[in-house]
DNA sequence: TATGAATGAGCCTTCATTCAT
DNA sequence: TATGAATGAAGGCTCATTCAT
């Protein structure tokens, strides 16, 4: 019995591994065939194992979605963690943009993003996800923009806060969309733009 | 052979009415179930055919597709004109953007919008079809901005027109995706947003 | 307009044999392999069709099971009608008891009927329709029992009928187990018993 | 080597433990979902061990099934024996009928004998498991009818034994299908038919 | 032109069974 | 002896597409 836990904590770091591999894969799958083109063969066969298996780490290919939207919420937010460090938001916007565009497989897909969303409309158990995670995000922005500069913050008026993580969400999720439709908009006319008209956002001033 | 001219042309008419019903339900199914869950027959049925017949008038489900982008891209345009009279931009977009979060059918629902711009990554024809209709829009829009005001346009300085094109894109994209990941947001708050940043983006100043 | 209820009766005509055929092939499958064993491209293959279009005229595995225990009391409520007629129930009974034995593929085998109504422990929709079915089978025995014999009933005592008919019913049910676990079990032999014992059932005396 | 034996002799001791362990759990498993439904791991985790084990005691699902008639065949046997002592056989079998419906646990169930019967009827060593197991039983209840009162039997003449014992097995096994396709009906009821009918069954007149 | 019955491939999921540990 | 992770083979079901009528 003393000897109990030792096993189970092995299992469960196994297990852990094991979930991740499969979330690595699924990711995989649903930027390259889309959520419902992804097959759990495919996802599968990328995870290097049998499809069966798949069902003693996750309920249903629904899961799989569910637990890839909370690992998008935690990047996202380590992402704004690492703004507050470098301040440099236009340099940081304009590389996420040139992930997007070039697909870098490191970094949720902004296809993958836009799915995810437009899947919100119809599965209500995505949707409670997308949400709540939108929710704690926004959360995390403003919080970002109320705190005062010597605190790492923006110091935006208090009652400009909502205004302003509003229109720097369009400007990013904006971005996502352009990285699709707009294949041949450089970086260049992206930082151009950001760096027009982001401060008017950032500014501490009304 | 003498008769084969009128009949001929009858019939192209009737092609072309067919085709539309069967966008127009297309469209319906999409908003209601998404590109991937609409069946076949569903779209028959609410086209009020038979699933047989949709074939003699599109190659396949993809082939709808596309022509829905092409639709989409004749909406956005004629969406823009409808701009260039009011030129009340801010109303315009609020009013859009209420009609995204209500998914008001008579409109391109902002998750089909999505799911289609994420196909685009995928599918070869439909990345076609969406770069086309967006390059195109595009260009629409550069003119409204660049035209000086008493041709009805805004008379952007042109080096500064790509720019603001841009950002207005990111901007109602945005809301887009707004639309969906954040039901609880007024319209009263995105006019706030909207009377606050896009003037900077319309101005004839630099 | 007026030659939209020809092909539509036709039609329904098809369907009505569809159902047919898949239910005759359905129960020689059940039959054969038992419920759960027996896989829809089971039947699908028995009826000499490919294994989607069953689901064109079932809604699945369980509506054909349904289907076929309605089939079951229709047989059932025949065979009682027929038992007025002749009136010689050891004749009947033994002569079915026979068909049981010899798995007789023209009657619902015992094996099936078993099955059955051990399914409706689990599935509820099985139960109520196994009970219904039972209840109006019941009510019809009881009436054969209790008109009188001018009307070609038993004329049997009312306040008697009810135990009259569990008993027959015990009697003929358990049959359907002997016929299963006691192969070696002779007609003559159940002649036998059912000569000693069936006329207390059916006299019309206390 | 020489020790080989005492180990050898618990070892044997423990592997009947763990089969016993293994058919009880199974058969709560069996009752509960049916014998096809019932699954390997739900068995293995009834019995507290895992899915692996059951096969160093078991060859597989189906070694399991025969085992658990050859249970079956004890309980009866016993059921008999017990009869004898009481022998208030209308009490006894009210008693049984009643635990039938109420499907009680500690009894087999009326569905899983169903199951088991039905199932005979393919699978080969089922068939002569429960032929064999049915042979035994009858010459139980055979040599109880025959005997003389005053060595606790009936005293059935001879001639009439046989013929006594299927009526009495068909009224007992007519009961096991009542008691699921007749939900109410009352036990009242049944001892009611039980104390008018049964008496011509045991009595020891012709 | 129009129908809708029919097909067949493929999907998600379950589960008996095996085997490395 | 015991575990439970892993496999692989079905199974039920859906649906885009075809084709006889």
């Amino acid at each position: 019995m003393s000897t109990a836990g030792k096993p189970t904590a092995k299992a469960e770091a196994r297990a852990q591994a094991q979930r991740e591999r499969i979330l690595v894969a699924a990711q995989k799958c649903f930027v390259v065939h889309g959520f419902h083109a992804a097959s759990m063969a495919n996802i599968a066969d990328t995870a290097g194992m049998s499809a069966g298996l798949i069902y003693r780490y996750f309920k249903g290919k629904n899961d799989i979605i569910l637990a890839i939207i909370e690992r998008q919420l935690e990047e996202a937010r380590a992402d704004v963690a690492k703004l507050h460090a470098t301040s440099d938001l236009v340099a940081g916007i304009a590389e996420v943009f040139q992930q997007w565009q070039a697909n870098d497989p490191n970094i949720t897909s902004a296809a993958l993003f836009l799915e995810l969303t437009a899947e919100a409309t119809r599965d209500p158990e995505i949707a409670a996800a997308t949400h709540a995670s939108d929710k704690v995000f926004r959360a995390d922005l403003a919080a970002w923009f109320e705190r005062s500069s010597k605190d790492g913050g923006l110091g935006v008026p208090k009652q400009e806060v909502d205004t302003r993580v509003l229109m720097l969400q369009c400007l990013i999720e904006g971005l996502a969309m352009r990285a699709i439709s707009q294949p041949d908009l450089s970086v260049a006319q992206v930082k151009t733009a950001l760096e027009r008209f982001l401060p008017s956002l950032l500014s501490a001033q009304v």
